[in-house]
DNA sequence: CAAGAATATTCGAATATTCTAAAATGCGAA
DNA sequence: TTCGCATTTTAGAATATTCGAATATTCTTG
């Protein structure tokens, strides 16, 4: 039941350019290898493989149609992630009560002095 | 304003064990280098290099006291984040509605055939 | 100032990731 | 069958990440 770090081993994939671009496409819709190939500026053969890397992590799954790989979606997590990526954010999170950002005094841990 | 590849440049190095470890234990608030060393079960040099990437990417900060760094989150992502990887998901997302998965059709898209 | 505590930096080896180019596979149409 | 399309796989070079070991820095106290 150590979810958290499964959960960071199975994103650690997705935080690339181009990856995050194919599940922003993918979470519209299937979308076969090519119409991804159109999409992405890269070559058809990296586009496989970042597929391929994205599917081993269990992010993505695809059905055979004839020729036609058609890949979706798979993970839950995705579009969760998805919608943080896209949101818009203060700049900084409030500081700790007790540091020079709020001048409200010093570290309250238990370390030496 | 790309401001979604930008988010993906900075969370990309938080996917890793430690990193989120420090970030958990951050979330509850400033730590400093050797509160974490104990909890972590690392070498002191390399959570201070976590450290580092971490505050190179923006997503913490530390203020001085005395000899202790004291560390905090500071990106507002982080919480959001943390949250995801904590929660609880179903399996897999419900299959698209054009696949075998459930058997209702094929692909819609435009390729050849 | 010297000593020691807390932390950072540098270096190098081991490993992992990413991309390009080339060759291989699988399916459908003729 | 054979051909061509859609896609994957393999191989290898270039680059990036990670970690341990050693060393450096900074602050506090005596």
């Amino acid at each position: 039941m150590n979810t958290l770090m499964n959960h960071v081993e199975t994103l650690k994939p997705v935080f690339h350019p181009v990856r995050i671009a194919i599940l922003e496409e993918l979470a519209k819709g299937v979308k076969c290898v090519s119409e991804l190939e159109e999409f992405l500026a890269i070559s058809q053969s990296n586009v496989s493989q970042h597929l391929s890397a994205l599917r081993l992590a269990g992010i993505i799954d695809y059905f055979i149609d004839g020729r036609l790989r058609c890949y979706f979606l798979k993970n839950p997590m995705i579009p969760d992630l998805l919608e943080i990526l896209k949101k818009e954010y203060p700049e900084e999170l409030p500081g700790p009560e007790c540091c020079p950002v709020t001048k409200k005094g010093t570290y309250h841990g238990d370390r030496k002095k």
